[in-house]
DNA sequence: ACTTCATTTCAAATTTTATTGAATTAATGT
DNA sequence: ACATTAATTCAATAAAATTTGAAATGAAGT
């Protein structure tokens, strides 16, 4: 890692006498009170339930193979069979990762006869250029 | 983006000794040849290493402490003091999560005497609006 | 050199996620 | 009702990610 400016920032003057929090180098400080201190930092976070939405959909599309299929879905649905012809998958395996993008939802599947249609959703959609 | 014939046909092969592929449902069929047919769904995929380093970003992204400590990024860089203070983790796990970010791509850190200071890179703040 | 502070690294334990193969459901046709 | 095909579900296992606490590192001050 880079090392710099060894010299200048330190923390000023400010003591924390009887304190168990650690030091805040100055210039980090000064940033920090111009945009409201510490306190104002919470407003800048999202709530926890929009955090593990957000996260849920981001563990969905961290795998390969759910990305390939997002990929083969992109300009046309597709039955299962079409996508097992291509990724050459167990259909279980197939299976557990068609549901995983479908219930976060990447994906959307509806029974067409005897078979599954998938589709991208919107959502999936505006992660698939 | 690159996409190239390379998902197709891995290692995994389907027990399928009797040789029949399955049946495809004639409006997929039809929509499939209007696109090129089923070999061309091949072109439509990135490459392995397109889609690994996809995923890995996802990946990184997928998990709602390391989006809180994006998000605590996207005015200023901070120092981990700050982040821990914030977000009240032990040292060792806040550094396992950093790390994470920053072997991705996500932020970088950089000594400042006693501190090192993180920030988002570019590729980091495309993520957080 | 020695001490302290901020942070990281390591190894072991725990938890979560993914893979496998067998069994099951759903739809269609006979 | 029975057989066939398409796809899913289940339970067990394997693999990967996360958490924990202790020890190590790097920088600055005494």
């Amino acid at each position: 890692m880079k090392r710099v400016n060894s010299a200048c920032c330190g923390p000023e003057g400010r003591t924390d006498a009887g304190g168990k929090e650690p030091e805040i180098p100055g210039q980090i400080q000064k940033e920090l009170d111009a945009l409201g201190g510490f306190e104002a930092l919470a407003g800048r976070v999202p709530d926890a339930t929009d955090l593990e939405e957000q996260s849920r959909i981001y563990h969905a599309l961290a795998d390969p193979l759910r990305l390939t299929i997002l990929y083969l879905l992109r300009d046309q649905p597709l039955c299962v069979c079409v996508i097992n012809r291509f990724t050459r998958l167990s259909g279980s395996k197939l299976s557990y990762h068609l549901n995983i993008l479908k219930e976060n939802g990447l994906i959307e599947g509806e029974y067409h006869g005897n078979w599954i249609i998938y589709a991208l959703t919107d959502t999936g959609r505006a992660f698939i250029r």
